[in-house]
DNA sequence: GAGTTTGAAACT
DNA sequence: CAGTTTCAAACTC
């Protein structure tokens, strides 16, 4: 059974290993590979993610005050719907069958929270949506297999190749670990993603982003999984049988829904920070994928968990930019974080360093070697790479300017990574959504035309230098504005922003600038990355949007209201994300954002005499009128929606911050579902919902990945309940949708004081809207058409699984009770 | 290419 | 939050 490869990690260093560590062979299989692959994160880690989280988004004291109601009303759930067939004899054990893997980490979950769990403290709390749908994702990927939450348990230990880690926390039991194998576990992953992606191209950076996805969220799953089942069953006991490949897609694919859901039911604080996820997410790909790379026989046992918590907190700074530095720091008291651990700061906040990390994931082997998106720690370690690195950037990179995803190929990896390997569709056809081919382009003849760049020696790089400064200014704005027009490309032409505000149009998509651009005095350089990612702090704690997407897609683009709308199929369909304020220019000129975008103006715009031809705001009224009339074509905007429910049907003043948020929130979802195609046979059976994913302008691909995972996961429980209420209402489910998705993602600041979802429905236009209003869910359910099917369904998928383990539920409690309403009808049939 | 216009971003 | 200034892109000539 053991490998080689496995022998030899067994026999890695495991001398700093307090616990007496009976290693357990492990046989190899493709699936626990992938399985251990998942970087197993560090419990001691996981709660102070958590409380990093608490420190920038307060707790809603409601909400941890009744965790264990909650937890016992979705662990009921789910054992009616899935466990009970499995049978319950799994309380109080970990999980000897393979089949009721669900239950024991429910049990687990219930167990801690009753028990007051050891620490009692909030952390625990705000983990336990997560390990929920840790445990359910892994139930579903063991589902033959016994002894599954040994598993999970080894996870957390498991370190990557050839790295023996100790497996216990000190307790009874040793356990062995699986050594995994970091490509094969990639491989797997992309081969599954690839499997159940059959209708789309797929590009090998969107496969790339997917596995960052999917990385990321399974790792925190996983942390938080394999922690709390680490307490709650120290004595299980190893598996000793390995499911087959096929085995594992499978379950990977019905527990796929709930995987993706974990990160939808994550805490609020996570929603609130989800935005820099989406942005970052790269990152902790990157991460991880580093840590794989990283001969693990240098690190003893006790640094291996390091290199987990590392990972952790990677995703954690991923996901709060706001603070990189302060990660930063916190991860260099890791012994291993001068690779594994080491996120540049600048990386965690420029998306330069995202298309790094991603480019890292396309390749592991070119990333490893091009080091070049080493952080400032890792340069500091590998002295004479880093300034290398950015320029040896030959992968891929992926810019999310305008939340869209664009792919920079430089000479050296042109081979290897075409940029031809990137489907255009993916780019939206707007100038304003294209590939910041400043980077594009900056990047290749960066490396290609710029020698002093590129490794040439100091005289030559002098004279290349006095060369391109003796090249007028003139001259580079007008290649500049000649390659923009030709290939619709930006580049910057600063003069006195230094390249370090939102005027520049690089430093505003999250890229450095490059040798074609223009810009005087620049600042936005790699070498000026500690300054950049400053400034970049400060504007974002201004305004924690500022670097989000400007157009967002609308969700509700379904395929239907393609065919049905052919307005709707074409950019149009999505909207300036806080909307334009042209006064002049009458928004046909593009002077106006949302013009240039090619997206019609919404009445998030403050416009005087909109006259765009993409979609005036004026007729926004007169449209939405005809949607109540007609919601199967409903395009709602979330921004309408939001208009409706604030302003009683009258278009009035709305927050932009709320439509921000609601915004954001619709931009996820199709990313997501584009990322992670196959979830849940639910979710399969929504054409529309994954055609609006397909849609050739969307412009969110990969950077809001994850935070579409929130969404769709408990679809998989629940497609039965969705179709027997939905009937019952007839409200534009447009709008709830909207509403729904907007009220999950928006901060509880923002849900607290922004949803007068009362006086809205009363209020509304047509009295089509007059369910209660915290029966929101409901309202998604209204729609009869076909076209608002699917998007019923994704809408219910919103509805967490596990409400009540986070504050999240507590703010949502409209949705909640809807649940709980639907599972007594459904109980009464 | 120079100058003007425009509206977003930044500032007060 | 509103008004003003700054800025860089878009536009015009």
């Amino acid at each position: 059974m053991d490998s080689p490869e496995q022998a030899d990690q067994i026999k890695a260093p495991s001398s700093s290993t307090p616990t007496s560590s009976q290693t357990v062979p492990v046989p190899e299989s493709p699936i626990f590979d992938y399985l251990s692959n998942l970087s197993p994160i560090k419990s001691v880690k996981a709660a102070r993610y958590q409380r990093f989280f608490e420190t920038h988004f307060p707790t809603p004291p409601p909400v941890f005050s009744t965790p264990r109601l909650d937890l016992q009303r979705e662990t009921s759930f789910l054992k009616s719907d899935k466990i009970d067939e499995a049978g319950s004899d799994v309380h109080g054990k970990c999980g000897n069958r393979a089949n009721a893997i669900l239950i024991p980490c429910l049990e687990s979950l219930e167990k801690a929270v009753q028990s007051g769990s050891p620490s009692g403290c909030v952390d625990e709390y705000l983990t336990d949506p997560v390990e929920v749908e840790d445990c359910t994702n892994s139930a579903g990927s063991h589902v033959r297999q016994p002894n599954n939450l040994n598993r999970l348990l080894q996870f957390r230990y498991t370190v990557p190749k050839e790295t023996i880690p100790k497996v216990n926390d000190g307790n009874s039991e040793d356990c062995k670990i699986m050594l995994p194998d970091q490509a094969k576990s990639v491989d797997l992953i992309e081969t599954a993603v690839d499997e159940r992606d059959t209708e789309r191209f797929v590009g090998p950076l969107e496969l790339t982003s997917k596995n960052v996805n999917d990385q990321i969220t399974r790792n925190v799953k996983l942390q938080n999984a394999g922690d709390q089942l680490n307490r709650q069953s120290s004595n299980c006991q190893f598996p000793k049988s390995f499911q087959s490949v096929e085995s594992y897609k499978d379950c990977l694919e019905n527990s796929g829904s709930a995987s993706e859901g974990s990160s939808k039911e994550a805490t609020l604080q996570q929603r609130g920070t989800r935005r820099h996820l989406q942005f970052e997410a790269a990152m902790t790909w990157k991460s991880t994928e580093e840590e794989n790379l990283i001969p693990s026989h240098v690190e003893p046992r006790g640094v291996s968990n390091h290199r987990h918590t590392m990972s952790s907190d990677q995703a954690i700074a991923s996901w709060n930019s706001l603070c990189p530095s302060e990660f930063v720091r916190s991860t260099q008291h890791g012994g291993t974080l001068a690779i594994s651990g080491s996120i540049p700061s600048g990386t965690v906040l420029h998306r330069n360093s995202i298309s790094r990390s991603l480019s890292t994931g396309s390749d592991r082997v070119l990333s490893k070697k091009f080091g070049g998106y080493m952080s400032s720690q890792e340069e500091k370690l590998t002295p004479g790479h880093s300034n290398n690195l950015a320029k040896s950037l030959n992968s891929c990179f992926i810019s999310s300017a305008a939340g869209d995803l664009h792919a920079c190929v430089d000479s050296n990896q042109q081979d290897d990574h075409g940029v031809e390997e990137i489907s255009p569709d993916i780019f939206e056809s707007s100038d304003s959504m294209k590939p910041p081919c400043n980077y594009l382009h900056a990047a290749f003849s960066e490396q290609q035309a710029d020698p002093s760049e590129g490794g040439m020696h100091t005289s030559e790089s002098i004279d290349r230098a006095d060369e391109l400064n003796q090249m007028s200014l003139k001259k580079k704005r007008k290649r500049a504005a000649l390659s923009s027009e030709s290939e619709g490309c930006k580049r910057c032409n600063c003069r006195r922003s230094k390249c370090l505000k939102l005027y520049c149009e690089c430093f505003a998509a999250g890229v450095y600038c490059v040798d074609s651009c223009a810009c005087e005095s620049c600042y936005n350089k790699p070498e000026y990355e500690d300054t950049v990612l400053d400034t970049r702090q400060q504007i974002e704690s201004r305004n924690p949007l500022a670097f989000a997407p400007k157009i967002v897609k609308h969700a509700t683009d379904s395929p239907a209201n393609v065919l049905d709308d052919g307005n709707w199929t074409t950019p149009a369909s999505a909207r300036h994300k806080r909307g334009c304020n042209c006064k002049k220019s009458k928004c046909l000129k593009k002077y106006c954002e949302c013009y240039q975008a090619k997206v019609g103006c919404s009445d998030a715009c403050r416009c005087e005499g909109c006259n765009n031809s993409f979609g005036k705001k004026a007729g926004s009224m007169y449209q939405r009128a005809e949607r109540w009339k007609n919601p199967s074509h409903c395009k709602l905007d979330a921004t309408e929606t939001d208009i409706d429910r604030t302003e009683v049907g009258t278009v009035t003043h709305f927050s932009p911050r709320w439509e921000e948020f609601t915004e954001i929130s619709n931009l996820t979802p199709l990313s997501h579902y584009s990322g992670a195609p196959s979830v849940s046979p639910s979710t399969r059976d929504c054409p529309k919902v994954s055609q609006a994913q397909l849609h050739p302008g969307s412009s969110s691909l990969e950077p809001s990945a994850n935070h579409l995972r929130w969404h769709y996961s408990p679809m998989s429980f629940t497609p039965q309940l969705i179709e027997n209420k939905e009937a019952h209402h007839e409200l534009d489910s447009e709008n709830a949708f909207t509403e729904i998705r907007s009220y999950d993602d928006m901060p509880e600041m923002l849900k607290n004081t922004s949803t007068p979802t009362k006086e809205i429905k009363a209020c509304s236009p047509n009295k089509k809207r007059v369910s209660p209003p915290q029966f929101l869910s409901q309202e998604l359910m209204s729609s009869s058409s076909s076209g608002m099917q699917s998007v019923r369904k994704f809408v219910w998928q919103t509805v967490p699984s596990f409400p009540p383990l986070t504050p999240y539920s507590k703010s949502n409690e409209g949705i909640t009770q809807t649940e709980s309403d639907l599972k007594r009808n459904t109980g009464d049939h």
